[in-house]
DNA sequence: TTACGCTTAAACTTG
DNA sequence: TTAAGCGTAA
């Protein structure tokens, strides 16, 4: 059989890794060195060549943009659709079994997915339910915490019960707050992929069906990883099987909330057998910027090892700027890509990574003024916008009237008479009666406990719902999705505001109407799991909603500079990268310089950084810094000092020697290989590419500005060469 | 009950 | 600096 179509076009490990045998395989993927096209042509080997079936396939991602540019690619492979093949995110496919197993996951049928926002506002109630302040326990903390025990599989029961009682009051807010949600059927993103192992886990004959069908398991990004993901994975493959995991250690910057880069390097113990291959030739980046992320990466510890190479030339140095301020900065940067767009490049190819979201205000305001289009990408995204929310929780609490963080986001928002008084009537109300806030409405109100001004407000508001429930219920999801935006009163309220952020709003709220008629004509009832034959499209596209919070930037043709941070910047790549704010204080952030754990997690993100450039890279630090109105005078990051004196222009020249901060253990940086300017004398043999073998007779200047004047006998005679800008293997 | 001015605190972020 | 949260006035 012709698999040429596969493995065209693939270098050796890369092809190693599509057509390697089945059973537990580790593929240790450098920055860019082609792990998703190594992926995709895996699963097409997977069908070509071991006859497997789309059916038998699943195939892990983290975010919806991964799984749907997945299908995309897989699908265009292989011309034909997809049926039966499983390509989604870890809460996609969790979310997905738990609809076709709501029982047997002890869930009610229409169970709703709650996401970040809502989950803070539920843990809130909570924190005001046991009376406890809010400074004192930061309802962001108490989340995290909740979230953190689920990463790791334990219920409240299997927390163990800490001597600290500040541990104690965190497990009773878990307590409280888990019953909430189950009395009110709600979901958090934790509990989806909980829900789903202990699914399998407490059911053998689900665990045992799932095993036989998906003989072949996928999972990208493998670094990133939490407990529970990793827990499912085994699981499901039974510590044997095909698992084809691909990740890269030096990219985990997800510590934060939860990953553990553990997972990757204990992957050969728990996987008997398990192979690991390694791609390490970088298709991406020049030479020095290669050579430049390798030295700052081995300073980390704890590595699995590995270094990238390329077959191009050392390219360009990397050119570090020392503005004085951040202003300077700004404007250095700005400047510099003026100039990029005279020589013809993209605006689009340029990209500004800073490591968090305030550096982006100052750029902001000198792109404006310099009068040159830029993306900012992160910040609010769609369903996360306050007018979305507000419309999303009356369309919850019209498909589910036990919602209660939704009864309370839609209860005040327009402003109709009910306040904090009545509310806490109700919650109290509901609380001892352990009943939604809904069904807390209906019996005082039949109970005739609420004075006149609030009985009346409260009766309109449940008038309402249930009007916009029977009124919209025969129309189509987008008609019905206007209709309840219309009655609620919410159009009107933005109408009438004064701000001119209204006019935005109604947009967005127009938007959402698009979006569940877009989500109708696109989504196959199967995929998304609902009955094919009597689909409910509202909780469908609720679901949608929590699942996927909008990747919808405003996407068309403009050529912009793009504004991100770096981690938003992981798996993307351009040809001209300005890193800047690197300070100590900024990056490594304040808060990650004491502890060795977590600046390794710095490290590795200014390598991800790093390995972003394909051909220019900047990298920048202000010797002064007004920051939170504050004028600090940060000393440079001490990655700056972890790159070779080799490898880098001075645009500016900087106070020498270059701040080193003596950091613990770290271990000295492995020597690069490949083409380093260094080492060429006189009479030594040389390869070129192109002009075969030759003789070098005289080496002139050092580093970068190295030249050499070779004799090339066969052809032609003597020559002068760049090594920094041509490959020349020592023979 | 709602609206406005003062105090406070400040990472990264996918589902 | 700025955005969000809280206390007080209308």
């Amino acid at each position: 059989m012709d698999v040429s179509w596969i493995l065209n076009d693939l270098n050796e490990p890369q092809r190693a890794a599509v057509t390697a045998p089945l059973g537990p395989l580790r593929v240790l993927a450098g920055a860019g060195s082609g792990k998703t096209r190594v992926l995709t042509r895996r699963i097409a080997w997977l069908m070509a060549m071991e006859n497997a079936s789309p059916w038998s396939i699943l195939s892990v991602t983290f975010t919806n943009k991964a799984a749907a540019e997945m299908r995309g690619r897989v699908e265009a492979m292989l011309e034909h659709p997809l049926g039966g093949l499983w390509i989604g995110t870890f809460h996609g496919i969790a979310h997905r079994l738990l609809r076709q197993h709501w029982q047997e996951a002890r869930l009610p049928r229409s169970f709703q997915v709650l996401d970040s926002s809502d989950q803070t506002r539920l843990v809130k109630r909570v924190l005001r339910d046991l009376n406890l302040d809010d400074k004192k326990w930061p309802p962001q903390s108490a989340t995290h915490f909740i979230n953190r025990c689920k990463d790791d599989l334990q219920r409240p029961a299997d927390v163990i019960a800490d001597q600290k009682p500040a541990q104690r009051q965190y497990l009773n807010i878990y307590t409280l707050y888990q019953q909430e949600c189950d009395r009110s059927g709600l979901v958090d993103f934790g509990e989806l992929l909980l829900r789903a192992y202990e699914l399998w886990r407490d059911h053998p004959d689900l665990l045992t069906h799932y095993r036989e069908r998906f003989q072949h398991l996928l999972v990208d990004e493998f670094q990133d990883t939490n407990t529970i993901q990793y827990q499912w994975v085994r699981l499901l493959s039974g510590g044997q099987g095909d698992v084809f995991v691909v990740g890269d250690d030096d990219q985990c910057v997800y510590g934060f909330r939860g990953s553990k880069v553990e997972n990757i390097q204990r992957f050969a113990d728990d996987f008997p057998g398990a192979q690991t291959l390694r791609l390490e030739q970088n298709y991406r980046s020049t030479g020095a910027i290669l050579h430049a992320a390798n030295a700052l990466i081995a300073h980390n510890t704890a590595r699995l090892g590995k270094n990238l190479w390329t077959d191009a030339g050392l390219g360009e140095p990397i050119q570090i700027y020392a503005a004085y301020t951040e202003t300077d900065e700004a404007r250095f940067v700005v400047e510099r890509i003026r100039q990029w767009v005279e020589a013809g490049g993209k605006r689009r190819e340029a990209a500004i990574l800073y490591r968090s979201n305030a550096q982006s205000r100052i750029f902001e305001e000198t792109l404006i003024s310099a009068a040159m289009p830029y993306r900012i990408y992160g910040g609010l995204r769609f369903f996360e916008r306050a007018e979305i929310k507000d419309a999303l929780a009356y369309l919850r609490l019209v498909a589910n009237r036990h919602d209660d963080p939704s009864f309370e986001r839609a209860v005040s928002t327009p402003p109709r008479g009910i306040g904090e008084r009545t509310l806490d009537l109700l919650r109290n109300t509901a609380r001892t009666a352990n009943s939604s806030l809904w069904q807390a409405a209906g019996s005082l109100l039949t109970a005739g406990v609420l004075g006149g001004r609030a009985a009346h407000a409260v009766r309109t508001f449940i008038n309402l719902i249930e009007a916009l429930d029977h009124e919209s219920r025969r129309l189509l999801l987008p008609d019905r999705v206007a209709q309840i935006i219309a009655l609620s009163g919410l159009r009107d309220m933005h109408e009438e505001s004064k701000l001119d952020k209204g006019e935005m709003r109604i947009e967005n709220l127009e938007e959402l109407v698009s979006a569940s008629a877009g989500f109708v004509t696109q989504s196959d009832p199967v995929i998304i799991g609902v009955d094919p034959n009597e689909p409910d499209w509202l909780n469908a596209f609720l679901t949608q909603a929590a699942l996927e919070s909008g990747e919808r930037q405003a996407g068309p043709g403009e050529d912009c500079v793009q504004l991100m941070t770096l981690h938003m910047a992981k798996g993307l790549e351009f040809p001209l990268v300005f890193l800047v704010g690197w300070e100590e204080g900024l990056f490594p952030h304040g808060r990650s310089s004491t502890e060795e754990r977590q600046l390794e997690e710095e490290r590795r993100l200014a390598y991800v950084g790093v390995t972003r450039a394909q051909t220019r890279l900047y990298l920048s630090y202000a010797e002064s810094r007004r920051l939170y109105g504050q004028e600090n005078h940060p000393a440079p990051s001490r990655f700056v000092g972890e790159i070779p004196e080799e490898f880098i222009h001075d645009v500016r020249a900087r106070a020498k020697p270059r701040i080193r901060v003596a950091t613990a253990p770290t271990s000295p940086p492995k020597p690069v290989s490949g083409t380093v300017p260094a080492g060429l004398r006189p009479r030594q043999r040389v390869r070129h590419a192109k002009f075969g073998e030759g003789v070098v007779l005289k080496v002139e200047g050092e580093g970068y500005h190295t030249r050499a004047w070779i004799d090339f006998p066969k052809t032609g005679g003597p020559k002068w060469l760049i090594p920094a800008y041509t490959k020349l293997d020592i023979v």
